[in-house]
DNA sequence: TCGAATGACAGCG
DNA sequence: CGCTGTCATTCGA
């Protein structure tokens, strides 16, 4: 679907080290359906290619990653984001805006 | 704190 | 083939 592919898109255009939020997917899609942009990257058929895990909610938290949230936690550690329990440090400093 | 709105997918008849 | 329910969210009262 075209509305997935771009919240892959969008999501690839974020910049290793930093996270946006689905708001930000949203919004730059022009379109209101948070929960599809989370939708969409929750049957993401692509590979590591759309890093899911570096989109998180507008509160800095992680969200509701049921696929392992831990994980996508210390893969966020690893490019440079803090991850505290399911909260991000320095959210606005590694958040992203989608142009 | 709870409900509504949105886009997509799975299950059921 | 068509409809309903569910889901990784966000906003408003």
């Amino acid at each position: 679907m075209n509305f997935s592919r771009k919240v892959w898109e969008t999501c690839s255009k974020v910049p290793k080290g930093k996270v946006t939020t689905y708001k930000a997917i949203a919004e730059a899609l022009n379109t209101k359906a948070y929960r599809a942009v989370g939708n969409a990257l929750n049957k993401n058929p692509h590979s590591p290619k759309v890093p899911c895990h570096r989109v998180v909610n507008s509160d800095g938290r992680l969200g509701g990653f049921r696929s392992g949230a831990k994980k996508k936690a210390a893969m966020l550690k690893e490019e440079g984001i803090e991850v505290k329990g399911n909260r991000i440090v320095d959210f606005e400093k590694s958040f992203c805006s989608i142009r």
